[in-house]
DNA sequence: CATTTGTAAGTGAGTATTCACTAACTTATG
DNA sequence: CATAAGTTAGTGAATACTCACTTACAAATG
């Protein structure tokens, strides 16, 4: 694990970041890496051993960065329903702001071979699901979400149409309004899971 | 296109599935698929003009054989809640005689390189509304589903937590009974869109 | 204060390896 | 014997990574 991270190495997973949007994971190579900060490509590795450690370091801060920022959205007091829709309202904000950390999440293609970087993306969904889970089961306790349907298929169900969103949009290379379209679907499994049908 | 395909181009895209399943889709190299067909990379070529053509025949079968599979599933006169579990059921079924599709399909790494990748897997998700859209309008017009969310955002929804449960067999290394979890599954969602909830 | 020593952060020219793919030749088969 | 299907032995391009060396600046020391 990293502990914390320099100026340089954040400017790096930032270079990084910005490959992944333009690029893909495909183009997300030293070279390129090393053309983006407009040095050369030995200089990345006197600020990480291996690219592995730089694509782990990229994921390591979104799983920070959205623990902190959904602990932070969801501290105050309101209803299941608000907590629920600002989780994704707030997800879709910052995936907008950073289309290229969907590249690297939800592409298996980014190193297949590396246990640890597809423990890393799987840490980043639990994550999202240590939010999620308390919403849920509230909202269930409340009789605001249904009890037909246990809370994890409930959260598998939410989680499934959250990534294919995401899906979506990166396939269409971003080109529509994730946030507009992503509200409407949350509305939409909203509508489905709340008690009545209103 | 490929229009019909010989012996030993099955044998190959066979071939392919394998490494998929063992490999994941860096493994799949014209090395390692020349050593899964026991003779020489060079021999590949000579029943294959590209490596972008066996991934996309092997995409082309699977659409096809996907098509096909359900269209006969479906031709009988069945009630919308049937045509819907025995659609998913066979999918699950499919998938767990043939894991390395789900590796193919459910990856990105194949698809950044080649468009043509990309397009055919999404053909492969548009055969699957293509089956599926019909059921879910016809169990609206019946009052059997719910009508209170539009059959596209139904379809979403759906699609997207049976993508997720893929997703979760694949990064589990296909370790539990991908049948009992996802019929369980499906049988989730199905209660979330049946009108009452019962 | 001047000099030595140490270090962080660069450079450019390599390394070995892997990749998809090809040319020329041989063998098997109908 | 003509063709299909295989082989051996390559190609150039790309990959992540390493090496010896340099520059700039900071800290320690006589």
């Amino acid at each position: 694990m990293m502990e914390s991270i320099s100026q340089r190495q954040f400017e790096i997973i930032e270079a990084a970041g910005r490959i992944l949007t333009r690029a893909g994971t495909s183009g997300l190579t030293i070279k390129n890496l090393a053309k983006e900060m407009k040095f050369s490509e030995s200089a990345i590795y006197r600020h990480f051993t291996s690219k592995e450690e730089i694509i782990i370091a990229l994921l390591e801060y979104l799983a920070l960065e959205m623990d902190t920022r959904h602990t932070s959205l969801l501290a105050s007091e309101q209803t299941p329903l608000d907590k629920f829709t600002r989780l994704f309202r707030n997800q879709f904000e910052f995936f907008k702001e950073h289309p290229h950390f969907v590249v690297a999440v939800f592409s298996d293609g980014l190193m297949e071979e590396s246990s640890r970087i597809n423990d890393t993306i799987l840490k980043i969904m639990g994550v999202k699901m240590k939010h999620l889970r308390p919403i849920i089961i509230q909202g269930q306790s409340e009789q605001v979400f249904t009890d037909a349907v246990s809370a994890e298929d409930l959260i598998h169900i939410v989680m499934g149409t959250f990534r294919l969103q995401m899906y979506k949009w990166r396939v269409s290379n971003f080109q529509f309004d994730i946030l507009q379209q992503g509200n409407k679907m949350i509305h939409s499994v909203l509508t489905l899971i709340k008690s009545d049908k209103r």
